[in-house]
DNA sequence: AGCACGCCGACT
DNA sequence: GTCGGCGTGCTC
């Protein structure tokens, strides 16, 4: 027997099976999809096992080695698994291992080494015919273990640990070890509100196609009860026998909506997201590939959960951008994996938003999706009412970054003890700090960016490469006493808050006041309850969160997303707008929604006013059209990094030269320095492909990749259908 | 990714 | 004469 097998090195040079021989002891033992463990290049790596063959065949031109060993019995890449990763490798112009590593979680990657040791506690079972006397608490014991089949030794501990040694003493229980689960999801009553006409329609739609791979839109105001709609289909799916998965936004995945789910489904719920141990991923990861859970709710890796009966795949707020995984290869859309895998299992895929991107809504006006619009809320509550304020007027009349309406409103609201929303897209204090005598910027030595002030810790720092340095006194370029802070972040803000409401209870909600585990939730909780009267927080505040006592939203400056310099800034604002906007208003109490911009005329903030997101398309969709932007066109960004500034540039011109060569249909732009030129001391040059047929593409790209494969100076990095360029 | 091999400069 | 720089190429 000989065994391929793909080594857990990324690098395009090995991006291909290796031949191994199977030692005669793990003849029966071998399957595909294991991880096994082989002798490669002067040390021992882990791979995966991608296909067994016989060597009667061939006698290979290579002298084969043997496989170590079998790192673990399951397999843990199914056959669809297998498929699905030639798929993005494919696709994103990415390594075939660092697909199947992106496919499973962190603990399976067998650059951990030995996996994460299964969590295991000690029972207690019975042994022995009881004979003689026992005690009261020994006859505890007992019956407990009787009643269940074992008990926890902890618990039994608790009644009485001296008994437990005489038990086990006397031989009537013994004790054994068994692997536990870490999170364990309380089961709870369940409850079930009615659903409206238009909710039960959509179902009725989506269930009648339940066997079809078509791809659902629903197109819902915030508010409408997409939730509702999404726990029906699962649990009439469910009835069924058929699986389903959820994709939420990261920062949405809090447990006020994982409690809705766990109410309605109990343990049948397999939980992953980016806050979870590496250990309790895998541990929800096996509950998956074992079928112990039929529906898996989790942020974007949740797409790959093993379920080998889906009946339905849901994404929630389908427009979030961190469905794209942009940061490290393969650079995959949540999206496109949901629809091989819909039609993989012959199963349809459900798409929510209020404000879907221009893309989706483009393709669901074509009908290649099928559309569901949804355009009451549920409680028949109007959506709310929104002013917007002309920050150039109103700055004249006001010292700190509140205008008069917006502070008027502030009180009216608190006034009646309900509570406000306020969003400002930018953490720290100050977003940058400059010389008011020479001009100069504090920037960080290793990014081209400048540095955000942080009062609460008196410190610069960089938000993109963590860099963090004390707040000069003196100017290090003209010595003058002169440096001082510009700009607003969401801690000066809380700073005014606390001049202008000296009374009411202010929370800071970002990243700086959420990175530590369970902060997230506890901020919401806290809120929840009204132990707060004010929310103040950047982005992630926007999203499903669901506060019934709040009827005022306040956005600071709805232009700092807007002056953003990439093609989907209006989109991202509008997007954006509308959600905050629909935090207000969600109870009995009708909503009120204020918005202080510089550009009061700007199309995206207009729209978002009147909750026009066809007008918003149409506009939108005219620009994109003329500016040659998706979803009119593709695109494609060709990154060069290098520690070198000229390496970097002498390659990008080259590369710009040879798409000209090889590209006549595309456009081509740059190569220009990237957005952000350097980070972490790495110099960034980008192309822009522009064009209209995707297949053209491809075998250029590749063919560039295997060019500089071995190049150790300049690394190139190919971004297709990219969120940011 | 590592690690060996190989071909050129400054040293005991 | 030799130690060591890192450019190139291979790993079943």
């Amino acid at each position: 027997m000989i065994a391929k097998v793909l080594v857990e090195l990324s690098n395009k040079n090995i991006d291909k099976t290796f031949d191994y021989l199977v030692p005669k002891e793990l003849e029966n033992k071998i399957q595909v999809g294991i991880r096994v463990t082989v002798p490669f290049a002067h040390q021992i790596l882990e791979g995966f096992l991608l296909e067994i063959i016989n060597d009667n065949d061939k006698n290979s031109e290579f002298e084969l080695k043997e496989i170590i060993n079998i790192v673990d019995a399951d397999i843990v890449l199914n056959e669809e698994l297998l498929e699905l990763g030639k798929y993005i490798a494919a696709t994103t112009l990415s390594t075939l291992i660092s697909a199947y590593q992106t496919m499973l979680p962190k603990a399976l990657k067998a650059k951990q080494g030995i996996m994460v040791p299964k969590k295991m506690e000690h029972y207690l079972i019975l042994k022995n015919e009881l004979a003689g006397k026992l005690t009261n608490s020994q006859k505890e014991i007992l019956d407990q273990i009787k009643d269940k089949g074992k008990l926890l030794k902890k618990e039994a501990n608790l009644i009485s640990s001296s008994s437990v040694k005489t038990l086990l003493r006397k031989g009537f229980i013994t004790e054994i070890e068994e692997e536990v689960y870490r999170l364990h999801h309380e089961s709870n009553l369940k409850e079930k509100y009615p659903l409206t006409k238009l909710q039960q329609n959509a179902v009725n739609t989506i269930l009648d196609q339940k066997d079809t791979d078509t791809v659902f839109l629903i197109h819902g105001v915030t508010g409408s009860g997409k939730t509702e709609i999404y726990m029906e289909i699962i649990e009439k799916l469910l009835q069924l026998g058929k699986e389903s998965i959820v994709l939420v936004p990261e920062i949405s995945l809090t447990e006020q909506i994982v409690a809705r789910f766990q109410t309605r489904f109990t343990d049948s719920i397999a939980i992953l997201h980016s806050r979870l141990s590496d250990g309790e991923k895998y541990d929800e990861w096996r509950k998956i590939a074992r079928g112990e859970v039929k529906i898996v709710i989790g942020a974007r890796s949740a797409i790959f959960a093993p379920l080998k009966n889906i009946g339905v795949i849901i994404i929630d707020e389908e427009h979030t951008d961190s469905y794209k995984q942009d940061s490290c290869n393969p650079k995959y859309h949540a999206l496109d994996i949901a629809k091989w895998r819909g039609k993989y299992h012959h199963c349809p895929v459900v798409l929510g938003s209020a404000t879907p991107t221009l893309e989706t809504y483009a393709r669901a006006k074509k009908n290649r999706y099928q559309l569901i619009e949804l355009n009451q809320r549920v409680n028949q509550q109007a959506l709310p009412e929104i002013k917007i304020i002309d920050m150039n007027q109103e700055r004249k009349k006001t010292v700190g970054s509140f205008s008069q309406p917006l502070i008027d409103a502030m009180q009216e609201t608190l006034d009646k003890n309900e509570q406000i929303i306020l969003l400002l897209n930018r953490r720290g204090y100050s977003s940058f700090v400059s010389c008011k005598n020479c001009g100069y910027t504090e920037k960080c030595p290793n990014c081209d960016i400048s540095l955000t002030y942080h009062k609460s810790s008196n410190t610069l720092r960089c938000h993109y490469c963590g860099y963090g340095t004390k707040l000069n006194e003196y100017c290090p370029e003209c010595g003058e006493k002169a440096l001082s802070t510009l700009g607003t972040g969401t801690e000066k803000i809380e700073e005014e808050l606390h001049k202008l409401f000296p009374n009411k209870r202010v929370i800071r909600m970002d990243f700086d006041t959420t990175s530590k585990k369970g902060s997230h939730d506890r901020i919401i909780k806290s809120f929840a309850q009204e132990e707060y009267d004010i929310l103040l927080g950047t982005q992630m505040i926007a999203k499903g969160l669901d506060f019934p006592n709040v009827t005022l939203v306040g956005v600071i400056n709805a232009d700092t997303s807007l002056n953003i310099p990439d093609f989907r800034s209006s989109e991202t604002t509008f997007q954006l707008l509308c959600q905050v906007a629909g935090r207000s208003g969600r109870g009995e109490k009708k909503g009120k929604v204020i918005i202080q911009t510089f550009n009061p005329d700007h199309y995206a903030i207009h729209y978002a006013q009147t909750h026009d997101y066809l007008g918003f398309f149409t506009m939108e969709m005219s620009i994109r059209h003329k500016l040659g932007y998706p979803p009119y066109y593709y695109l494609t960004v060709v990154r060069v990094l290098s520690k070198s500034y000229d390496d970097a540039k002498i390659t990008s011109n080259k590369i710009g030269e040879y798409f000209h060569k090889t590209l006549p249909n595309a456009t081509i732009l740059g190569p220009s320095v990237a957005n952000i030129f350097r980070i972490n001391n790495i110099y960034r040059f980008q192309i822009v492909l522009k064009y209209k047929k995707e297949e053209e593409i491809d075998p250029i790209l590749n063919q560039l990749i295997e060019h500089y494969k071995t190049n150790s100076k300049v690394k190139i990095d190919i971004d297709k259908n990219p969120i940011h360029i």
